[in-house]
DNA sequence: GCAATATATTCCTTGCCAGTTATATAACTG
DNA sequence: CAGTTATATAACTGGCAAGGAATATATTGC
């Protein structure tokens, strides 16, 4: 779970991180959404900090979560050289420019 | 294990689909890079192949695995709000530019 | 059909991760 | 200070996935 790609391929986790990019959230907030347990979404969080993907911050009681998202950095650049095969293949015409590029 | 995200956060597999992405090559040329048994990278290309991230045909009695990289469009997808994010973090010019844009 | 090569599959074991329950910690309210 | 709310942590459990060893399957060439 030392990596950013175990991370993400939790379903709950990318879940959260869904949440978070619409506005920060407390704990409380993300366990309404999620249909997790509070401790549950808490160890969820702590992996995600772990990660880097997330940031806390204090409010009273509560603690607001708040997204990271430069770690998934690692993701995009790894896929990098197969989006443009995914791509290649779906667009049907580039082949015939292929030449003309 | 059944989403794409599950199958390629497995270092070992990422590290398949890297190879398979030069060529295609049969199972024992990827045991010959991979330090993994024979068997395990068999299991590994079943788990790849059922995500549809491999298609694989027959040459004698090796098989040729080649790379099907489409189904990763769906990690990509997932990531196309994140990245935005994060270019933003990192390039600090564009807060700057941001009203002129 | 037989030996050899290449790959897949099965069985077994081990370790790890997610979920649950219960409890601890911490901060606010009165 | 006592009670309440919010969150984290600990201990336990179940399940699943990865790895290894042995074996099965399939194809080729003789």
């Amino acid at each position: 779970m030392s990596t950013v790609f175990e991370v993400v391929s939790e379903p709950t986790r990318r879940h959260i991180l869904d949440l978070l990019l619409q506005q920060p959230c407390s704990v409380g907030e993300l366990v309404e959404q999620l249909d997790t347990s509070q401790p549950g979404t808490s160890k969820h969080l702590r992996v995600l900090r772990g990660a880097g993907l997330v940031r806390v911050h204090r409010d009273a009681q509560r603690r607001l979560y708040e997204l990271a998202p430069e770690p998934l950095a690692e993701i995009d650049a790894w896929l990098g050289p197969y989006r443009m095969l995914w791509a290649r293949r779906l667009d049907a015409l580039e082949r015939h420019l292929d030449g003309a590029s």
